[in-house]
DNA sequence: TGGCGGCTTTAAGGAGAACTGATGCTGGAC
DNA sequence: GTCCAGCATCAGTTCTCCTTAAAGCCGCCA
């Protein structure tokens, strides 16, 4: 008989590539990791890793059976689930996941739910919106809130649960001192252009998401800027635009929050969408319910 | 996390009811099994069972959570088969169900695998045609051999494979001496009628499938034995034949391995097949496919 | 070449889990 | 009333599993 375990520490493993990590994310030592899937190999009867000195590699059976210990285990986080379901008390473990940007106005709420429930254990980290599909389905997170600047959000996947919590308009940035800064109507192409020609365009780095967008908004105008700066987290670009550095898209929220910062509608305005992803399997959960219940009330004031 | 154990003891309890009978099933102490269903109880934080002093039952949430077993457990040993597929060694216990008739024929094959695998561990016990398939996937036994005397055998249900291994006709059991046993046509329903009103009708008792199909073919020839001798096995049946006691439908392979019986053909003539079960699960699993293959062997030289 | 660091395995020991056997309880059968 | 089947609990022993400590291997760098 396999065990759920040793399963589970195989899978995290396909997932993490290392022992070590493995160990790290499960919280015991590399040592246990070690022990326990080679006690794995000799309940299997297989080779499920190669195994150097410095780097162990999963087999060909190995990942087989990883594979099918994703599918073990999702039947029993199910069921586990329905069993929470049952009692409807709110407690234990939920892992959140949430991006940089939405930290600040998500923390509050998380913290009231675990007032609320003093059995509840949320634990939060901080990813990309990139990676966060996966990681929740690698069990890595329960709850993951994301954001999409692409027109189609991405639809649920296999396992996967996604949950709309707000959409917004994209806005152009200004200084409040800025000439349009006053103007009520959008933002033309032509305006965009010269803005984008006179301004330092301010923008995330290469491979964000809302640098993709906003990439792509400019080159359907035809504008290219001539001087970017490129700085990590939209709150940092809210607060450049308003000493006057240069001139960015932010979503519409963001800008009328920051002091000094006026946001001019664009024609076809580009949008972006907030997303809470869970594991269908913990649909059912009371816990993780919850928590995407605080994300709801945290997020999705807008439209 | 649920265990993976555990689940497999509730799963077994909800089969036989008792706690000392899952317990007496798994090979463990009452004790043990009440202990392990207690620790599950509260791993899953519902009552999963109600306790009397003398009788335990399950919960409506024991019930739900038995059944989330079931597909948990049909995974694991999905992916248990798939392993042992993959080093393809025949090792390991088998636990094979054989209906009484055929249990001379099957265990020697079984014996002659078990010699040339030491490592493989047959256990065989007899089981009726009736529960077999309930018993094959409550995991009770890995492999059952049963008969079937209906038109048509079984379906293949959820997650079970039925495997025809033999069928045959079924024929009028007369000994020797007797007037007709000569004749080289089938009997015809006038002779049948004659014969039935003359001798002693040997038969299975009531609730053997034998018995039913036996029964159907005398009321379609309309034949009402007044002398009825019901006796359990189908070898005692063809010995009392032998003995002149009486006649009887048998097996045609059965009749003419008896000594002093002549198996007379019959109109429209009713069949048997010998049908093996497995689960979907164990199909890939080298131990099991070698037990099948045993059987095939032991039982499909008919037709 | 020698030292360092990351990754791994192995060995030893201790904490906890789990099984057994004994005991006690309950309710139905005789 | 007495017996019996079934279940729970308790104490004790065995076994599992995790941690710490030690050591091996390999790449990297001085």
């Amino acid at each position: 008989m396999l065990d759920l375990r040793r399963l589970e520490i195989l899978h995290r493993f396909a997932a993490r590539g290392t022992i070590s990590a493995t160990a790290a994310d499960l919280g015991y030592s590399p040592s246990a990791i070690s022990q326990q899937l080679a006690a794995l190999e000799r309940e299997a009867g297989v080779a499920l890793l190669e195994r150097t000195a410095q780097r162990a590699s999963l087999t060909d059976a190995g990942r087989e059976l990883a594979e099918h210990a994703a599918r073990i285990l999702a039947a029993a986080e199910a069921a586990h689930s329905r069993m929470r379901a049952r009692i409807g008390t709110v407690s234990g473990r939920v892992t959140v996941s949430c991006i940089h940007a939405l930290a600040p106005a998500l923390a509050p709420h998380l913290a009231a739910l675990q007032r609320a429930h003093p059995e509840l254990n949320v634990v939060a980290h901080e990813t990309g919106s990139v990676t966060a599909a996966a990681a929740v389905l690698d069990r890595r997170y329960d709850l993951a809130v994301i954001d999409d600047w692409s027109e189609h959000p991405p639809a649920e996947g296999t396992g996967l649960s996604v949950h709309r919590l707000r959409r917004e308009d994209i806005v152009l940035a200004l200084p409040t001192d800025h000439a349009l800064a006053e103007q009520s109507g959008p933002a033309t192409a032509a305006q965009l252009r010269k803005i984008v020609h006179h301004e330092t365009w301010l923008c995330a780095p290469v491979g964000q998401l809302s640098r993709a967008a906003g990439d792509r908004y400019l080159t359907a105008v035809d504008a290219t800027p001539p001087r970017r700066w490129e700085f990590e987290g939209l709150h940092i670009l809210a607060a450049l635009v308003a000493t006057g550095a240069g001139v960015a898209f932010l979503p519409a929220g963001l800008a009328q929050e920051q002091a000094g910062v006026v946001g001019l509608p664009l024609a076809a305005s580009p949008q972006r969408t907030i997303l809470a992803l869970t594991r269908t399997t913990t649909r059912e959960d009371p816990a993780v319910t919850a928590c995407l219940q605080a994300a709801r009330q945290a997020l999705s004031r807008g439209r």
